[in-house]
DNA sequence: ATACTATATAGACGGTTATCAATATAGATA
DNA sequence: TATCTATATTGATAACCGTCTATATAGTAT
């Protein structure tokens, strides 16, 4: 349980990421156009989705030319929820 | 905002670290009885401890021989926050 | 003063991370 | 086929991280 959740933080844990994540949530889906708004390269951007996508925090599919990214949101509910439990704990009797 | 909230989910990275804030939480304060309940060695909680309160997510005073550790609920309440408008974004219109 | 208990610090080490430039791959288009 | 566009991979590098053992510090108790 730790070791998942923690997982899923450590992709939250670097700015960049975080500014990615904020921008597919927006809804862009495609790096082509993630790539002007943050201060990496390409090769870069395409770590950090990377590193995204194998936390199970997205997925992607081709379309033609491009890759489309989207982001997991059932998975940003987990977050959410594993913070509120834990937020509680001390009254709530630790169900984690 | 980015560069703050990564730092934030940063302490939440590791699961050693995310056992020894529940515990926090649940009520413990004291290292020495916290230090049963994890597999590292005393100068390894002794770090892990230190890296939550340098973010800025505990507090700690002098009790004649031990120290107590205390969260500041706050910032997870921050962290929850965060992640609901994040989560929320495409219909909220950013608010980040 | 001495010894004990709780916690922190120092130094070392191996593993991981974020970054880049260069290159490769895959699909679209001319 | 040749070229263009979008994305991924490779290989290198410097910084950071979590861990340990050994040691230091600070307070307590004898």
């Amino acid at each position: 349980m730790e070791e998942k959740m923690a997982n899923y933080f450590k992709v939250l844990s670097d700015p960049v990421r975080l500014e990615v994540i904020r921008y597919l949530i927006e809804g862009e889906t495609c790096s082509c156009t993630i790539i002007d708004k943050v201060s990496v390269s390409q090769p870069t951007l395409s770590y950090h989705l990377k590193t995204i996508a194998n936390a199970g925090l997205s997925t992607s599919i081709r379309d033609g030319n491009q890759i489309k990214y989207y982001i997991n949101k059932e998975k940003v509910d987990e977050m959410i929820q594993y913070l509120q439990v834990l937020r509680n704990m001390e009254s709530e009797q630790c169900k984690l």
